[in-house]
DNA sequence: TTAAAAAGCTAAATCGTTTAACTTTTTCGA
DNA sequence: TCGAAAAAGTTAAACGATTTAGCTTTTTAA
């Protein structure tokens, strides 16, 4: 029993397979009666629709959007950011009737799916830095998130504004600070930077971070040696932690600590009390970006609270309507427990 | 600049189409010198390949494998045990070059997509029972996880007998016994489940998990009136959290609750404990799955653990090999200090 | 030397639609 | 009643590949 095509049903009801097409189209270029006569009969035998695969080829649309994801799967649906930012674009997609074909950012090449995808989500750089030239190379719509590509819309917080306004807020003069950072490097593991050349900066949202922090340190006139900022490869909570041991038992112990996730900042904050350090009394922590678990710890934490659902959302938007508008989405300063 | 196909690249090099696609697909069809002088040409003026959306109508065959999630994609990316299945299931198949299509288990049909996609991996009885219909009747090949789909395969694990064992650890003689269930009835909230008509009792392996209980109460001479056996709609926290205050403040309190999932007996084994109830000594709980969590909790909790990523990649693997045979997955009864 | 087999390549059919261009029919105001 | 415009359908050419059958040419073997 083989599928039925257009020009089955065509020939079984003596219309050109045009008329066919356009009653599942086009409903304006034929009668309402022939149109409703049309779809009844296609229904009694069993007729479901326009073959997709054939559509995709002839209408170039094929009404499924790929989510590059910077890192692995693996990692990317147990990161809370994360997967809350899949769950918005899958909303809205929904919504539209488009279908998600989630990529991980470790891929080689999209040249496997760029021929039939109507366009690209890109969250975060992509490990693989010929990924975003691919991407940029190609025609169909991307838009990045929290990341830039060069010509392309970007959806983004002012993340060099936030990091300077909590930092301003944990800040006094005299402090003794240490960062904790996220991709700033290219290293496979947690380690402090010294004097690494940072990595693709230009792009890259934690670098943007790390010149808010510059800034409120700068105006504060507290330095921060490249000694007393450690990079963490992915946001993950084993490197966290490891970050985490290496800067409270480093002499002398800092008072102040900047992360630049909440994850980083939770790890930090449970080996601190594990510790016996009174937070924030001899020592204060803000983290970034408000996941729900930052404000149920006891003392809560200090961060910059982004709307993830709403992200992905407004990408998926963004994409649809094919504007080329990058956009910038609010945030807010959470001062938290972790601050006194 | 329009973008080159087979016939462009025939005409500039002088052979036929037929020559370049199989310098691309059928090695084995043409000369390796030939081959490899069609390859560089290519590469030269720009020719990336064949175009995947005419491949996909041609061969009928896309790479592309739909994961139909039972739920809302928002919430099966926050849930552990189906964000780590998904993992598995990305695993193999990036290994093998697929491409995955997140689908949510509460779409209205799968009609958009059964044209173009190889096959589907079905996690758990979607929300919405026409689509395990639709499913049903269409010829691509669909491998089925945590539910059953009658004559396609299924990966599992003994979920009757799982059940059978820890409850058998949990009980002794006399003891009052509540249920924390899952998916057992029809209905939009938690609920006790009274005389409520069992769901799809049929395919549900919630339902396995049941007669498993049962068996063990049955041998213990334990009556569990259905009034003590809860119902959640979904597996989280929120429902878990109201299932969990409802029975801890009936009268007379249970001394042993068995839950469905690990979600459920964590939420649960956290109120017990604001509640200041003694665990394992007033009350005794388990749990099903053994995500990380579990383990982490003072005390910790008693429960099968079963690996998800596994799970998820033989449900890939199954799909890719085309084998029609149904695999029984190990398990694990793990006894946690909830158990004394 | 020559028939048979193998290798290398091509022409043409096909996959199942969509859509621009065209023909025929209907409508409707003057 | 006429003629132009609008409506309803049809035709046929794409869309960009794969693949079978067949045609040359080259190699093998007796």
């Amino acid at each position: 029993m083989k599928k039925l095509t257009l020009k089955d049903v065509a020939k079984e009801l003596g219309v050109s397979t045009a008329t066919i097409s356009n009653a599942f189209n086009r409903p304006d270029q034929l009668s309402a009666v022939k149109r409703a006569e049309i779809l009844d009969a296609c229904k009694k035998i069993g007729y479901t629709g326009p073959n997709r695969a054939a559509q995709i080829l002839r209408k170039g649309q094929s009404n499924i959007v790929a989510l590059v994801l910077a890192d692995s799967l693996d990692y990317m649906v147990t990161d809370p950011v994360a997967s809350t930012f899949i769950q918005g674009v899958s909303r809205v997609l929904r919504e539209n009737q488009k279908h998600l074909l989630l990529y991980a950012g470790d891929s080689e090449s999209i040249a496997d799916v760029v021929d039939f995808v109507d366009g690209f989500i890109c969250y975060g750089a992509p490990r693989n830095p010929g990924l975003s030239q691919q991407l940029n190379q190609q025609s169909k719509p991307v838009v990045t998130v929290d990341f830039n590509l060069e010509g392309r819309p970007a959806i983004n917080i002012d993340n060099e504004q936030a990091s300077y306004e909590i930092a301003k807020a944990a800040l006094s003069k005299g402090d003794h600070v240490a960062i904790l950072g996220l991709r700033l490097i290219d290293s496979p593991s947690t380690c402090r930077i010294y004097n690494s050349p940072l990595l693709d900066a230009e792009s890259s949202i934690t670098h943007r971070r790390l010149d808010g922090y510059s800034q409120a340190l700068k105006e504060l006139d507290i330095k921060v040696d490249s000694d007393w900022i450690w990079n963490l490869p992915e946001n993950a909570g084993v490197y966290a932690i490891q970050a985490a041991k290496e800067v409270l038992y480093s002499q002398p112990r800092p008072n102040v600590i900047l992360c630049m996730s909440d994850i980083i900042a939770l790890e930090l904050l449970q080996c601190a009390m594990s510790m016996g350090i009174d937070v924030p009394g001899e020592l204060k922590i803000t983290g970034f970006d408000g996941i729900e678990e930052a404000s149920r710890t006891r003392p809560y934490l200090a961060t910059v609270c982004q709307s993830s659902v709403e992200k992905g959302m407004q990408a998926a938007r963004l994409l649809l309507s094919g504007e080329n508008q990058s956009m910038s989405l609010p945030y807010e300063i959470k001062l938290g427990e972790t601050l006194g």
